[in-house]
DNA sequence: GCGAACCTACTCGGATATGGGATGTCCGAGTTCTCGTGG
DNA sequence: CCACGAGAACTCGGACATCCCATATCCGAGTAGGTTCGC
């Protein structure tokens, strides 16, 4: 699984602590742990094509959270990143190679369906959890760190 | 998800079909789906390692079941070939930049922890389901195929 | 003093390089079977 | 006819290329705000 999800998972729970009127450039999302911008900016335009976040250009511009913490999944922000493609993806060797039946066989593949089955709960488990979750958990487990994203976030005041 | 996983399942479920005493070598099992022999011999090494099947070298050699089906999971299976890794590694992005608590936070990343959560629904389900179950299955909805199976992977007979 | 036009600075957005791992191939070590030879 | 030994054929096992995607970077399009000029 590629490293962009971390990245993106932590820059919407950030997010979820800011004000929603005022974006945040990837630069200064970059900043705050240390990751490369202008890549974390490909990641972040891939949260916006997924409706997940809004990006605003120009000075003052940046990224937000374009729907309610409550209603961003886990789910969504991987499937943003990742694709929505399985991991496992079946590719009927069966029928190929000398078994090939004459007329394809109707049935589907059981290898796949399981594979697809334990996808499955595994996308479950994700689309079962929000930002909203973790927020949550984080401020009553680190009280401290909401104000400290806020702090750090906020456009620099002349 | 690398592509040899899918081989690799559909070889162990063929193997169940055989006689464990036969081997049957990498360049038949390759001929029975049409894949690069060469290539599938590296899976078959790596299931070999993980000691889900065993080889005979020299002729009449080949790769043989070394477990009864009902004890060999899909997850047994994809970690051999994928490795034991969790899909998802978190980096610990947050102890890094200017966030960076003075003495490393002895809470676990949330985020972490809900993404291993996850895969470990994942996991589970895969480990719930063994390479004797598939073989039920396809015996039961498609009842020739054991036969052409044994007739394709048995030796030649001069 | 006030308004408008221009200019600058800043941001996203997509097109462009680079590296590591999955994919694919090749040759050597070892074992078994076969064939020939001698008794 | 049988025992034995050398040879050959076949297989796994690991070392060696190749390709594609994740990673990383750079420059252009567009916009908001500040500045300056004219009235």
């Amino acid at each position: 699984m590629g490293e962009g999800v971390e990245w993106a998972l932590h820059c919407c729970l950030n997010l979820s602590w800011v004000d929603p009127g005022a974006p945040v450039p990837a630069g200064r999302l970059a900043a705050y742990h240390d990751l490369p911008p202008t890549y974390l900016n490909k990641q972040l335009q891939a949260l916006a094509r997924a409706g997940i976040l809004a990006s605003v250009p120009g000075p003052r511009g940046g990224f937000t959270l374009l729907r309610a913490p409550e209603r961003i999944t886990l789910m969504d922000v991987v499937t943003a990143i990742e694709g929505a493609e399985p991991a496992f993806r079946c590719t009927e060797i069966r029928h190929r190679g000398p078994a090939a039946p004459v007329d394809p066989d109707p049935a589907p593949c059981l290898i796949d369906r399981s594979m697809r089955a334990a996808e499955l709960a595994w996308r479950t488990a994700l689309a079962d959890r929000t930002v909203a979750d973790l927020k949550a958990d984080v401020e009553r487990t680190a009280p401290a760190v909401p104000e400290r994203v806020r702090r750090l976030l906020a456009p620099a005041r002349p």
